[in-house]
RNA sequence: GGCCCGUUCGUCUAUCGGUUAGGACACAAGAUUUUCAUUCUUGGAAGAGGGGUUCGACUCCCCUACGGGCUGCCA
């Protein structure tokens, strides 16, 4: 129901790490954020969240903008679109995260910690043995170190962090707009991190900290985040800030069940683009991992996708990745394409193919070509893969058709066709299937034993375009 | 181990207490077609299990099972 808080616009983001390439499932988070935003009339911001140095790879900025873009998901702030809460890369405001880690320290809501690593190390083998039984997490050494204690080790310089100081026995509870309530207690959660060793933020607080000043209002993400909600909840409270509305968003899976990854199913927005799909598929089919507007509907544009989106009906399950059906949509957007769309596209993966320039400089004749395969086609690339016999002898004839056509009795039947072809005036369709056709009949034989051997000579293979 | 989330055809889903549980992809069969694809027709295919609540549960509640997430100075 209330999607909104009364009248106001929501502003939502998307905050993406670039610790890799964007996934499919990323694009579809990108995606809801995308559609709740323009479906309430409100604003789409895109934040980058590089505060982890170990992870970084620069590559994948690019990446994840040139995915963006290809599916058209434009954002209304971010990087290369600016906007009053800039920067959008939290690694340029880590000033802004020391200062507010500052305030909670002084407001005592937050605590150095110097425990090393290793102690840390340990701490968790020993909590392994006993089972977890009775907590787990941080032991809140450092919790009553004394001021003076504090004063010699900052003196010392020791390397330390900043912990936010949780409550002991507290429900804290928070509505989410796809799950409904769920209610935590503090018990289980730990003093954890605000600021690292290095200076750098969490991502816990930055993303608490970013939310706010950029006045975030929904927060749509995917659900591996629910367990971190509290801990974000009770960020927002030690600042005396109100938390945004939640809702986490059912992850996608791999055809077997699994995570999805590279081996299983692609899992990169760019591999799909590489692979022949169109963004208007992918992205269709993506809004329907997790969401259905109701009734029967599934080919949708994005226009009418946002005409229809509403969080209510986002489904709490996971969902598994069938590309199958990926497969079968883009087929239907690749026949609603038309040909001069698809040129540039063909073109270049036919000159990948090793076609040469001359080959391709007749345009015309390429887009007859295009419009020929278009429609048995499901992927930009199944055009000019199976097209190639249009620019040059085939260079292998299928095995099984071979047997099947070019069996001794075929050569006389070759015999009575070449002469009659060479002869043909006009070469073209109408005159060409009145010859086999006539041909056939004089012979005494189906027009398909004439037919087939021809096609395959041609062609070198048994599927395709009619032969005249 | 603890906490949290989830469970309708093989897959994506509709259903918001009363339906012969609907659609799509995939699959199978048939028709059309010189092949393939398209198109058309037809078919098989589902409420995890057990308890409640109710006149009546796929729908609400509880338990169990199974799957997933978190339990990091990763996001």
């Amino acid at each position: 129901m209330a999607d909104c808080k009364e009248g106001m616009p929501p502003v939502v983001r998307f905050a993406p790490s670039p610790t890799g390439y964007l996934h499919v499932g990323g694009a579809r988070t990108a995606l809801f954020n995308f559609l709740f935003a323009r479906h309430h009339g409100g604003r789409f911001i895109l934040r980058i969240e590089d505060t982890d140095q170990k992870r970084y790879q620069p590559e994948a900025l690019a990446e994840i903008f040139t995915s963006l873009k290809w599916l058209g998901l434009q954002w209304d702030e971010g990087p290369e679109a600016g906007g009053e809460s800039g920067p959008y890369f939290q690694s340029q405001r880590t000033a802004l995260y020391r200062r507010h880690a500052e305030e909670l320290l002084a407001a005592g809501k937050a605590y150095r910690c110097f425990c090393s690593e290793e102690r840390l190390a340990s701490l968790r083998v020993e909590q392994e043995k006993v089972k977890m039984a009775q907590g787990s997490g941080y032991d809140r050494h450092c919790r009553c170190l004394g001021e003076a204690e504090i004063q010699a080790l900052l003196a010392a310089n020791t390397p330390h962090v900043v912990r936010l100081q949780v409550p002991d026995h507290r429900s804290v509870a928070f509505h989410d707009l796809i799950r409904g309530d769920i209610t935590y207690d503090s018990a289980q959660l730990d003093d954890l991190v605000l600021l690292k060793s290095d200076g750098f933020p969490t991502y816990h607080l930055a993303n608490v900290v970013d939310d706010h000043r950029m006045g975030i209002t929904h927060v749509l993400r995917g659900d591996e985040w629910i367990a971190s909600t509290p801990k974000h909840i009770l960020i927002y409270e030690a600042f005396s800030w109100a938390p945004p509305i939640f809702a986490h968003m059912p992850v996608i899976l791999a055809p077997d069940g699994g995570k999805l990854s590279k081996r299983r199913g692609a899992a990169s927005v760019l591999d799909y683009q590489r692979a022949g799909f169109l963004p208007e598929a992918l992205l269709n089919f993506l809004a329907l991992l997790g969401w259905a507007p109701g009734g029967d509907r599934e080919i949708m544009t994005l226009d009418e996708m946002v005409a229809a989106f509403t969080l209510e009906r986002v489904q709490a399950k996971a969902a598994v990745f069938d590309e199958t059906k990926l497969e079968w949509m883009n087929g239907v957007y690749l026949q609603g394409r038309s040909v001069d769309s698809l040129l540039p596209d063909v073109r270049s993966l036919w000159e990948k193919a090793g076609l040469p320039p001359p080959a391709l400089a007749d345009e015309d004749y390429l887009k007859k070509v295009i419009s020929l395969f278009k429609e048995r086609s499901r992927k930009v690339g199944d055009i000019a893969a199976n097209s190639l016999y249009f620019f040059s002898d085939p260079q292998a004839y299928e095995e099984p058709a071979a047997r099947k056509h070019f069996k001794a009795e075929a050569l006389p039947l070759f015999d009575a066709i070449l002469p009659a072809l060479a002869g043909l005036q006009p070469f073209n369709h109408d005159a060409l299937e009145g010859l086999y056709r006539r041909l056939a009949a004089e012979l005494g034989i189906p027009a398909g034993r004439l037919i087939h051997p021809t096609r395959l000579a041609a062609s070198g293979v048994s599927f395709g375009p009619g032969l005249f």
